[in-house]
DNA sequence: CTGAAAGCGCTTACAG
DNA sequence: CTGAAAGCGCTTACAG
């Protein structure tokens, strides 16, 4: 084109706000630039972190982000959201921690979209996935609480999929069993701070406990209230350990003893995952820095 | 249509795994289903309260919800994250802190779009918005602190537009001037943890400190952390007050006397705002729960 | 009420 | 290299 008329046009396009049509492009080319991820959460540390590697990552390779948030406790919660999103022709779907959703529900809403997940080590369901390896954390951090003296750990359990176990529970009973400790029952809670200080409460009236390995650090940081509440000392009465390494865990007085694991690498590397030659499609893990050792952890007295 | 034939029809459907183009239905109809949200972030608390809004009421009313994040810092990266979106015929975008950008870029982009924002009380643009009253939290919390007999009150402030301050400094400023108090110097932070921390090792060394509003509820206990390391104890030595009602605040020890805004509720009154006849779209203002009382806050010794 | 046609705004293959 | 045509999969108005 000669660079006159390239310039005619050009300002043609500004003066009448042409804008390219992405569904007319969309619907020629089969389709979206979109990018879907379906959660049960966007608001707890984990998520949004993996949220910001998945933007990050899309938006470096053109495409948008959309998201549908379901419950996985509710197959109803699922078709509003997620059918409007795969009515669109986008060109997959990052499922966040697959293994929390009932099959069948999901699966048939996503049969013929590509998808990629995030999650723990379950592998009922064959998919692409990035392990964020929470079971290797919660066993590490038993381990750890072990190695320093203690005769068991408790644990705080978060909510695991369908009838199935957390991860962080497994790692915890995997380090217990190794080491041929007693396993306490797991204390329930359900990612709430209200949860958290409840349980907290329980483990506070029994005087045999020493150490707690919590769910994620909001959960720890909410049993070291009602501990402190009950007159416990952390780290002098009983060690709390948190998993994930929130920002605020080193600031906490005293600093959390916790472990970290890369949410934005595993974000970014489902995209990875999503955009690659889908028969390459495997399995990688995300990193982690081990056990990130604060004032929680101290030896039982 | 005859029931059996809808029978037949539906099995069709179904063993085809037929699902309708939504890009062809978006070319005929002008416009996709998909509320447009542009932010700076969607990782910090308010951020992920107004996301949630956002996605609750946009799945109640049959749209998914695209994102795009941009720094607000570097115009360079409207175009990339926002381009790609408004590619699509969507049916609005909605602008967290508006205020915050250039406006030219942003707007230039934004041409033609139905809009609306979630932000504080500047009125240099034009758009339907929803106010979260940053002005008045700040604003009440320290009269709070001077109500409880502190000389003056210290600021550690969050950035601000443009060149703008923050609306959280301007009630800060508001209450402090009204009062007659003097005006100390703002400590500035980014956000992040660590600048509150190195914010608040500055006041930990100022004898004269003996009251603080911090710029968000995260500031704060990065702020006390310091002051605790530099042996100055809260509240007994400083009040520190923070703001957003984190749902952690209640946790610490002692629990932080904040203040409490509906992001939710903003977030989910935007897409209404949006939704809405453009006409009638003005201004709301987000409901906030005044001055949460714990226990960081108390008289000066 | 049913069925066929036109058209949304692009991209792609093909003729000139 | 340029320009016109066909076609993506729907919806909508219209004829039968």
């Amino acid at each position: 084109v000669r660079p006159a008329t390239r310039e005619k046009v050009q300002a043609a396009i500004k003066k009448l706000g042409y804008r390219p049509n992405g569904a007319a492009r969309a619907l020629v080319q089969g389709r979206q630039p979109i990018v879907g991820v379906i959660a049960r959460n966007t608001t707890e540390f984990g998520y949004t972190q993996m949220l910001l590697g998945i933007e990050q990552r899309a938006r470096e390779a053109g495409h948008v982000v959309a998201i549908a948030v379901i419950d996985p406790h509710d197959p109803g919660s699922i078709e509003p959201a997620v059918g409007v999103m795969l009515g669109q022709p986008i060109v997959g779907a990052i499922v966040l921690d697959y293994d929390f959703y009932d099959r069948g529900a999901l699966s048939e809403q996503l049969a013929g979209v590509p998808v990629a997940t995030v999650a723990g080590l379950d592998d009922a369901i064959d998919v692409p996935r990035v392990v964020v390896d929470d079971r290797r954390a919660a066993r590490e951090l038993t381990e750890h609480l072990l190695g320093l003296g203690h005769r068991t750990v408790h644990h705080v359990g978060v909510p695991g999929a369908h009838g199935r176990p957390n991860g962080r529970e497994v790692g915890w009973r995997e380090a217990l069993d190794a080491a041929g400790a007693v396993v306490p029952e797991v204390v329930l809670s359900d990612w709430s701070i209200a949860s958290g200080r409840a349980a907290g409460s329980l483990l506070a009236q029994d005087g045999t406990v020493t150490a707690v390995v919590c769910g994620n650090d909001e959960i720890a940081c909410a049993v070291m209230r009602s501990l402190h509440d009950a007159g416990r000392r952390v780290p002098d009465d009983v060690s709390v350990v948190g998993i994930d390494d929130h920002p605020l865990a080193e600031v906490w007085v005293p600093g959390l003893t916790t472990y970290r694991l890369d949410f934005v690498w595993a974000g970014s590397a489902a995209v990875d995952l999503l955009l690659e030659d889908p028969r390459r499609a495997g399995r990688v893990t995300a990193p982690s820095s081990g056990v990130v050792l604060r004032g929680t952890s101290a030896p039982p007295r």
